[in-house]
DNA sequence: AGTGGCTGCCC
DNA sequence: ATTCTGC
DNA sequence: GCAGAATGGGCAGCCACT
C-alpha cells in the first residue's frame, strides 16, 4: 500500500513552541498511517486485521483526523471518479471498524446535522468564528481579514492562522488536546445547535473555541510530542481548516448529496457491515467474492504504476477473459446498489433511516418491506424540479407531435409538500418546503383546512400531495406578490393573527389512502387529485368552513390552471400569455402518459433532452449507419432519477419578454472560494441625472459572467487605481450595500432580472414609491447581459425609467396599480427614443 | 422597547 | 433561485 | 449532461446592545 503522507507536501510545524506533558492517553503502538483513499476501491484493502481497528487506537472510535484525511485527499482533484474512490474508500474503512461512525460522518460530509424538516440548525456564522479564531489563535483582526481576501474561505483563513505562514507563525495553543473523534465532534454540533435564550450566541462561540482548540492541539501533537511518532504529518493544520468548513455548511471538496450516496452504495456493497454475512445477500447487486478477488488481485499486481492519484481504474488491455468477467459483473452490481440507494433516498431522503437499513441488512435492506427507508406518511420525498425552457417553440420541438403532455401555471409561491394521514382517529396534516423543511407551523390555516377536507370525506385516509402555496386577496382571490408570502409569520402562527391570506393550488398527488402513486403516468395522478380533493368552493359563493369565524383570513384550496397540448398550438400559447399576464412565473409542461419517440439524433441538435431516457435495444448490435433511436418520455414521479423531470417555462428565460435595465459598475466585494482572486459580486447603478449622482440598485455575480469576463474586470479596476477605490470617491450613493472598493463608473451593463421588488436596501428610485418613500427598487435574480459599448455613463438607466417599469409591472394580473397605461408607454417610448438617438450618432453605419 | 447584526430560509 | 465550469 | 460551486433579493426570528 503506497502512503499517501509520502506524495502530500508535508508542511512543517512553525512557531509551535510549548512544552510536552507527557505520554498520549492511548497505546499508539497499534497505529498506523491512515491508508491512501485515492486507490481504486476494487483495490483497496478496508479489511487489514477486523478484530481491531488498525488506524486508530482500539479503545476510541474514529478519529475526525480520518474524515479530514480524505477530505484533503478530495481537495486536491476535480475527477469524479477520483472523489467517488475517496469517499468509497473511507466508508469501507468506517463500515469496518466503527460502523457508529458512519451516520455521522455522512452528516459531516454533506453540511447537514439532521433530515432538514427536523428543523436543527447550527446557528453559527461568519461573526461567531471570526471571534473564536482571534481569541485560540494570536491572529489579529487585520491578518485575518487580509487573508480572507486572498483566500475566500474561512476554514482556509483557520488553516494559516493555525500553521501561519513562512513569516509569520500564528498558534498561540500551549498544550495537547485530545483527538476529535467523528462521533463526538457530531455530538458537540448537536450541543452547539441546541444553545438557544439569553447567553447563548456566548455558549456557541464558546463551544465553537472548545472544538478549535482540539483541532489545533491535535496538530500540535502530532509535531511536537516526543513519545509519539506523527503518522500523518500532512495533516497538520488540517482539523482546524474543515471543522471551520463545516462550522458554516460549506465543505467544498466536491461532494455533496449525490456523490456521497453513491459513495455509501459502494462502500456497503464491497465491505459488507458485519451484520451482513455476504451468504445472506441475494438478489442482482450481490457481489460474489470470488469475482471480487480476482479483480482486486489483478488490479493491485498492477500496482501504484496506473496513475494511482487519479484514483482510475486503468485495465490494461490484453487481461484474461476471466478478469474482464468478474470485472463487468463487479461493476454492474456497484451500479445496481448505487441505483437502489438513490431511489431510496429519493423517497426517504434521511440519512439516519437510510444508514440503519444498510448497516443492518445491506443494500438488499432498502428493498425490503420493514425497512424504514421507504415512501412514507411524514416524511417527505425529494421533489421533482423542472429544467429551464427558452421558448414555446423549443418545447414542441423537444417533446415532438406524438406526445400527449399538459402547461400548468407556475404560480409565484411557495412549494408545499402536504402530507395527511388518519391514525386512531386523528388527523394529521403536515406541510413541507422544497428543500424539505418542516412549515407547518407557518400555516396553521392550511393546516386547518386540509383537516376539514379529510373531515368532511371519510373516503380519505390519507395522502401525499404537491402543491405552491400562494398569497391571493382574500375577497377575490385574485394572485398576490412572493413578497406578500415571504411576510407572513413563521413561528407559533395563530390562525386569527393571520394576515396574508392563501391559495394552496395542488398539481400532483404522490399516494392516495396508502396507494403509492409515484409510479404511475401523470393522467392517472392527475385525476385521482382532481377528484378526490376537489377545490373548495369560490370565495365569492362563500366559504362552507363554519369553524373558523368569518372576520379571518381563510386558506382555500385549487388546482392549477392547465391546458392540455391537444388543445392546439394556438391555445397554448394564448395560455401562455394568460399566465404571464396573471402574475404567474410562467409555465410547467408535463407529459401525461408515458411516450416512446423515435427521435432523429440530427433534429435534436442544441435540445435539452433532459426528459429522454435512452430504451434499451433488444438488439445488441445498434445499426451504425441510421442515426434514429427509440427514447422513452416517462411520465411518472421519479424525484432524483432524472434531475429535472419536467420542463419550465418562465418569462424572464424568454427573449423579447420582460424589460433590461442598463446600469453602471459602481463598486465590489472580493469574492469567494474559487473567485478569491476576482470582483464578485459586483454594485450596481442607476444613473440620476437631475442630481447627477449614481444610485445603487442591486448586486450582480455570476450570472451571465465568464472567467474571462472576471479576468478583464480584474484589469480595468485593479484595486487602489484611479478606477478602484477603497474609499468612495465618485458621485455614488450606495444604500444599504457596503462594498469593499468603488469603482470609478466607467461603463454600461444591460442587466435582466425576473421581477423588481421594493427594497429596504437599494436606493434606485428612492422618494418616488407611493407607499414607501423610504425604500428603493430592486431587482430578483439579477443577471449580467452584454456590456453596452454603445452607451456612455450619462445613458444608463434613470431612477424615473426604473420606477415606472415597475410602476408597469405592479398594474398587471388585476384592476390593482391604479396608473394610466398611457402615459407610461409615452414615458418608456420617450426614452427609447433618446437611446435610438444616441445610436445613431454612435455608429453611422 | 427599539434597533441592528446575524442566521437560515424562501424564491 | 441562476449561471458557469470541469469531468 | 451531471454535479458542484458561487452567488442574487428579501423576509422572519433570535439575540445582543442601547
Amino acid at each position: 500500500m503506497s502512503n499517501t503522507s509520502e506524495s502530500l507536501p508535508c508542511r512543517p510545524a512553525r512557531g509551535l513552541s510549548a512544552s510536552s506533558s507527557g505520554p498520549l492517553p492511548f497505546d499508539t503502538s497499534a497505529i498506523i498511517p491512515f491508508p491512501d483513499f485515492t486507490v481504486d476501491p476494487l483495490a483497496f484493502e478496508s479489511g487489514l486485521d477486523a478484530s481491531r481497528s488498525p488506524w486508530w487506537s482500539q479503545r476510541t472510535s474514529a478519529p475526525y483526523a480520518i474524515l479530514v484525511h480524505a477530505l484533503q485527499a478530495l481537495t486536491s482533484t476535480r475527477s469524479r471518479i477520483a472523489i467517488l474512490s475517496i469517499l468509497t474508500n473511507l466508508l469501507r474503512v468506517l463500515v469496518a471498524h466503527d460502523p457508529d461512525s458512519v451516520r455521522p460522518a455522512l452528516y459531516l460530509l454533506s453540511n447537514s446535522l439532521s433530515p432538514a424538516w427536523e428543523g436543527i440548525e447550527l446557528g453559527v456564522g461568519g461573526s461567531i468564528i471570526s471571534k473564536a479564531l482571534q481569541t485560540t489563535t494570536s491572529i489579529t483582526p487585520t491578518a485575518m481579514r487580509a487573508l480572507y481576501k486572498k483566500h475566500g474561505d474561512p476554514g482556509d483563513v483557520a488553516y494559516y492562522a493555525v500553521v501561519g505562514n513562512s513569516s509569520a507563525p500564528r498558534t498561540s495553543v500551549l498544550r495537547p488536546h485530545p483527538p476529535l473523534l467523528i462521533q463526538s465532534l457530531y455530538d458537540d454540533l448537536r450541543k452547539i445547535a441546541s444553545a438557544k435564550g439569553e447567553g447563548s450566541q456566548k455558549l456557541r462561540q464558546t463551544l465553537v473555541e472548545k472544538l478549535m482548540l482540539s483541532a489545533v492541539g491535535s496538530s500540535w501533537k502530532s509535531g511536537q510530542s516526543s513519545s509519539y511518532v506523527d503518522l500523518n504529518p500532512h495533516l497538520l493544520g488540517e482539523e482546524p481548516r474543515y471543522l471551520i468548513r463545516t462550522l458554516v455548511h460549506n465543505l467544498r471538496v466536491g461532494a455533496v448529496r449525490t456523490t456521497i450516496l453513491s459513495a455509501l452504495a459502494r462502500a456497503i456493497t464491497l465491505t459488507p457491515p458485519r451484520e451482513v454475512t455476504i451468504s445472506s445477500l441475494e438478489g442482482p447487486q450481490k457481489i460474489s467474492s470470488a469475482d471480487l478477488n480476482i479483480v482486486k488481485g489483478v488490479l493491485q499486481a498492477q500496482g501504484p504504476s496506473t496513475s494511482p492519484r487519479k484514483g482510475q481504474s486503468s485495465i490494461k488491455r490484453g487481461q484474461s477473459e476471466e478478469f474482464t468477467n468478474a470485472y463487468e459483473r463487479v461493476q454492474a452490481a456497484l451500479k445496481q446498489a448505487d441505483t437502489i440507494l438513490r431511489r431510496a433516498f429519493a423517497q426517504h431522503p434521511s440519512y439516519d433511516d437510510v444508514v440503519v437499513a444498510v448497516l443492518d441488512q445491506g443494500i438488499e435492506g432498502l428493498l425490503s418491506p420493514s425497512s424504514r427507508a421507504g415512501l412514507a406518511l411524514g416524511t417527505p420525498l425529494l421533489p421533482t424540479l423542472g429544467s429551464p425552457m427558452r421558448s414555446l417553440e423549443q418545447i414542441y420541438e423537444l417533446l415532438g407531435p406524438q406526445a400527449s403532455w399538459c402547461a400548468e401555471k407556475k404560480y409565484d409561491g411557495q412549494r408545499a409538500q402536504v402530507h395527511a394521514w388518519r391514525e386512531n382517529g386523528t388527523i394529521t396534516a403536515r406541510i413541507f418546503s422544497r428543500h424539505l423543511e418542516n412549515m407547518t407551523d407557518k400555516y396553521p390555516d392550511l393546516v386547518h383546512l386540509i383537516v376539514n377536507t379529510m373531515e368532511a370525506d371519510n373516503t380519505l385516509d390519507s395522502f401525499i400531495v404537491d402543491a405552491e402555496a400562494v398569497a391571493i386577496d382574500p375577497s377575490t382571490g385574485e394572485l398576490r406578490s412572493f413578497q406578500e408570502l415571504a411576510g407572513r409569520a413563521r413561528k407559533d402562527v395563530q390562525i386569527a393573527d393571520i394576515k396574508v391570506a392563501v391559495c394552496l393550488f395542488l398539481f400532483d398527488m404522490m399516494l392516495l389512502n396508502g396507494t403509492v402513486l409515484i409510479e404511475k403516468p401523470f393522467r392517472e395522478r392527475r385525476r385521482l387529485l382532481q377528484t378526490h380533493l376537489p377545490p373548495t368552493k369560490s370565495l365569492a359563493t362563500g366559504n362552507t368552513d363554519e369553524n373558523i369565524p368569518h372576520k379571518y383570513v381563510r386558506a382555500t384550496l385549487d388546482h392549477v390552471e392547465s391546458i392540455d397540448a391537444q388543445e392546439g398550438r394556438d391555445a397554448v400559447q394564448e395560455f401562455w400569455e394568460r399566465a404571464i399576464e396573471s402574475k404567474c412565473e410562467g409555465l410547467m409542461i408535463k407529459l401525461l402518459d408515458d411516450t416512446v419517440l423515435t427521435v432523429d439524433d440530427q433534429d435534436e441538435q442544441g435540445l435539452d433532452d433532459t426528459m429522454e431516457m435512452e430504451i434499451d435495444l433488444p438488439s445488441p448490435q445498434k445499426p451504425s449507419g441510421k442515426k434514429s433511436r427509440r427514447k422513452a418520455l416517462p411520465a411518472t414521479y421519479e424525484p432524483d432519477k432524472r434531475t429535472s423531470a419536467w420542463l419550465k417555462l418562465k418569462k424572464d428565460y424568454v427573449e423579447g419578454i420582460g424589460d433590461s435595465i442598463d446600469m453602471v459598475p459602481v463598486g465590489a466585494w472580493h469574492g469567494n472560494g474559487r473567485k478569491a482572486a476576482w470582483w464578485s459580486p459586483i454594485l450596481l447603478a442607476l444613473y440620476d441625472s437631475e442630481r447627477g449622482i449614481f444610485v445603487a440598485m442591486c448586486k450582480c455575480m455570476s450570472a451571465g459572467f465568464t472567467d474571462a469576463f472576471y479576468k478583464e474586470l480584474n484589469e480595468r479596476y485593479p484595486i487602489d487605481s484611479d478606477t478602484c477605490s477603497k474609499s468612495p470617491q465618485w458621485n455614488v450613493e450606495t444604500g444599504g450595500y457596503q462594498p469593499s472598493v468603488y469603482f470609478k463608473p466607467s461603463e454600461v451593463w444591460e442587466i435582466r432580472g425576473a421581477d423588481l421588488t421594493v427594497s429596504p436596501t437599494s436606493v434606485a428610485a428612492l422618494g418616488l414609491l407611493p407607499d414607501s418613500r423610504d425604500k428603493g427598487v430592486s431587482l430578483r435574480f439579477p443577471r449580467f447581459i452584454r456590456i453596452r459599448e454603445d452607451k456612455n455613463i450619462e445613458l444608463a438607466s434613470s431612477p424615473t425609467f426604473v420606477y415606472q417599469l415597475w410602476v408597469k409591472q405592479e398594474s398587471k394580473g388585476g384592476t390593482r396599480g391604479g396608473v394610466d397605461e398611457g402615459d407610461l408607454v409615452d414615458y418608456i417610448e420617450e426614452e427609447e427614443a433618446i437611446e435610438d438617438e444616441y445610436e445613431s450618432e454612435g455608429d453611422p453605419g
